[in-house]
DNA sequence: GTATCTTACTTGTATATACAAGTATGTACA
DNA sequence: TGTACATACTTGTATATACAAGTAAGATAC
């Protein structure tokens, strides 16, 4: 039997996501909820104090509580997606795939995936563009074993990071971040020059399971920046 | 007057902090509690729940609660001081104060302190050498309201991060990564060329009261990496 | 000796209740 | 008109209580 509050927070986390709440509106207040859900004022409450700290609401003393405006990012660097970014900033998107294959591991990739030797795994290269200029170059390397239909995707439907967070669910992520100078392929794709230093995300994404993919993101560094947001939790 | 759960929540870190209580040590059980603070189960059950959501602590049913063992880890990109993570690596650790002074603020300056036009702040350089290398050059600019005593310190015994900790609890950080070339000062300062890309790092600290500090650390991109870790809360 | 049951703890969930405190909106009064 | 107060909400804190459920260790039966 599952327990009532988290029934409470099923609730009002499937109306925001159908759409059916929309940011800062107002949620029921405990008392309502406590009602709607026949349930004690306090366990109504633990469902939005949960609520709260995931981010996912905001709640002041006297006013309500209210549905808040940027779920999503809930650690320092917002897993957004390429594409929300560029959507975001009021852009046009569009990608083109440079690469799709199967590919047999080198041993750099298969440290990388965490697979054997000479194992095959997915490889695509993928060049996203805002206003028509390159902004990323994505070179992922996918684990078959947990996404055994990766190739057959159309990665202007859905992105490399949608699918699989969708087939098997993220649960950690690496990130390395360095500043290099390109190599020439690189370069060409982005459309900058080998003296022009990038910004690389490498990221290595886990589900429960073991590594699912391996990416490194290639940014021109005078065209791209990564902005994060952290909060200490005080200590007193 | 303070909450009651909120002085419990204090007894316990302080013990911690105090080296008192060491990690996988076990804490008193709320019955304990709630005994030893005169208040009931539930008050002394909030404290514990909520020093566990901050990565305090650790419980599980039918154990107790334990002290975690890895307090610090709590965001993406730890917050490591570079002291810190060089002592880490095992490698020598010196700087040089390059610069410490008191300047009229340009008006770039005044907007990324959040100060009045050509106010007075603080303007510190500071060059961080890991076994004699330049690995970080430290380019900060404080607001004298909340750190007055800034400029006295000696960063050969403190580093400014750990000193505006101390003066003015930091509550949040802005961060931007970019990639860039470095200008002939910088480059000659980190014995690097100015064709070299460089990782730089722009942090804005905040305590409760208002922006303390705006920092752009400048990295050798041959020579440094930024690692990050994230996990994922399931929604469920 | 080994397996099972009992007991005594622990944390987890849930309720009913009470009062404190912050916010907005009314209404009465000057 | 405008200020002050009363009211009716909201969330915040705190208590006492009850039972569920997980764990460990001792007692018991075989």
């Amino acid at each position: 039997m599952q327990a009532r509050y988290i029934a409470i927070k099923s609730a009002i986390l499937d109306k925001i996501e159908s759409g059916d709440m929309s940011p800062n509106q107002q949620v029921p207040s405990e008392n309502q909820l406590a009602l709607q859900f026949n349930v004690s004022r306090m366990t109504a409450r633990r469902a939005l104090t949960e609520l709260v700290d995931e981010g996912i609401l905001m709640r002041s003393q006297g006013l309500g509580t209210y549905v808040s405006d940027h779920r999503p990012m809930s650690s320092m660097l917002e897993i957004r997606s390429i594409h929300d970014e560029i959507i975001h900033r009021g852009h046009h998107y569009n990608n083109q795939v440079l690469c799709q294959q199967r590919i047999v591991a080198s041993p750099q990739q298969s440290t990388q995936l965490g697979v054997a030797a000479q194992a095959e795994i997915f490889h695509t290269r993928i060049v996203h563009l805002e206003a028509g200029f390159p902004i990323q170059l994505e070179d992922r390397i996918v684990n078959p074993r947990w996404a055994p239909e990766y190739l057959a995707q159309d990665f202007n439907q859905i992105t490399a990071n949608q699918y699989l967070s969708q087939v098997a669910p993220l649960t950690q992520a690496d990130h390395i971040v360095e500043a290099v100078l390109p190599e020439q392929q690189v370069a060409d794709t982005l459309q900058i020059q080998i003296s022009d230093p990038c910004l690389v995300i490498a990221r290595r994404t886990f589900s429960a399971k073991g590594i699912v993919s391996f990416a490194r993101l290639f940014h021109p560094g005078h065209r791209y920046r990564i902005g994060g947001h952290l909060e200490f939790t005080p200590k007193g």
